[in-house]
DNA sequence: GAAAAATGTTAGCCATACTTAACAGAGTCA
DNA sequence: TGACTCTGTTAAGTATGGCTAACATTTTTC
């Protein structure tokens, strides 16, 4: 159960999929992409764009000659297609089950999307599919309501969920901590 | 929208949050967390537990003397007890509502508790809360037997989900792909 | 077609977080 | 007390993935 990301040799690190969601996207939408939009769109420099396309070409995964655009190979795309529709599906999920406002829905999946398992997934892909259906959207109303109900009340007892399920009472820290971030 | 972890200065790493709640964990079992304990626990060497400590001494999170116990300051303790239950809380949300099997519960907590906003937390905590009220019991249920006909119907519309919701046709990856691995 | 601007690459640096190997301190036992 | 064992630290190396600055190439503009 170490921290390090533990994947198969052939399997892509987080970064190595944002770039390729990000090319992805940016043939989406003009056709091509080259190595400032990519930085562009990450939010990284041209130098990290470069390095990571190298990784990504020796890895076969995307198409580019130097001073070129970047283009996905098959294998690329379908890579990409996979990151894209995780990412999609948990923006969905975030959005239309469990309600999370604005942006941040859209900056979780952007993160959780490289680390969520398939067999997780599918189960999110369930669970968006039994609300979407008709006699289960009152279902769906409920829980906006119970969640509104939540916020408004002071000192409501499913905000205490954080310790209640974690610690018996005797456990927990006691609320005169210094200097506690957050 | 970068793929690097942007984090206020004082705010952990996913690498210093698993040595918290690991530390916290020894530290419930057995009274005390020497870095072998740890390292057990993480399935890192002794020397990276040693290297790891050091930082976190350094930000005031644990106590530490050469050749000595590691131990939780109170800071250190406040920080693990919030990572602690955020696992908690997304092993709970993917086992209990999602029905995510076994083992891949665990290993997928172990890795999202470190990506999930406070407030996707506060939404999954209200999601968990809603189906643990009984009324609510046979919605969940419903969703059991909703997930179980999918598994086993052949070529079933909701595993398509992938495609459908984020491509058109015409720009699915046509399934000849050489060498994808998965 | 030459200068300027945009684009891409390389080199050198930093930080994180691992690894193994060698060494250092502490405790146990004959 | 000395040897053995366990535990912890340090040193050196690897890999990833960023950064800036300098340089190379391509494209645009006059």
């Amino acid at each position: 159960m170490s921290n390090t990301q533990k994947r198969s040799p052939e399997a892509l690190s987080p970064s190595q999929e944002h770039y390729l969601r990000a090319i992805w996207r940016i043939q989406e939408d003009k056709g091509y992409a080259r190595v400032t939009d990519i930085g562009n769109e990450l939010g990284v420099a041209k130098a990290a764009v470069s390095a990571a396309v190298k990784g990504l070409k020796k890895e076969g995964l995307v198409d580019h000659r130097h001073y070129e655009q970047v283009s996905l190979t098959s294998r690329g795309a379908h890579h990409a297609q996979e990151i894209s529709s995780r990412f999609s599906i948990m923006q969905t999920f975030l959005e239309d089950v469990l309600g999370v406002e604005g942006e941040n829905a859209l900056l979780d999946a952007c993160l959780l999307e490289h680390y969520v398992s398939k067999g997780t997934i599918d189960r999110l892909i369930d669970l968006i599919r039994f609300f979407e259906k008709e006699d289960r959207k009152a279902v769906l109303e409920q829980f906006r309501d119970y969640r509104r109900e939540c916020e408004t009340e002071d000192s409501c007892r499913i905000c205490n969920f954080h310790c209640d399920v974690v610690l018996a009472p005797d456990e927990l820290i006691q609320p005169d901590l210094p200097g506690v971030d957050e």
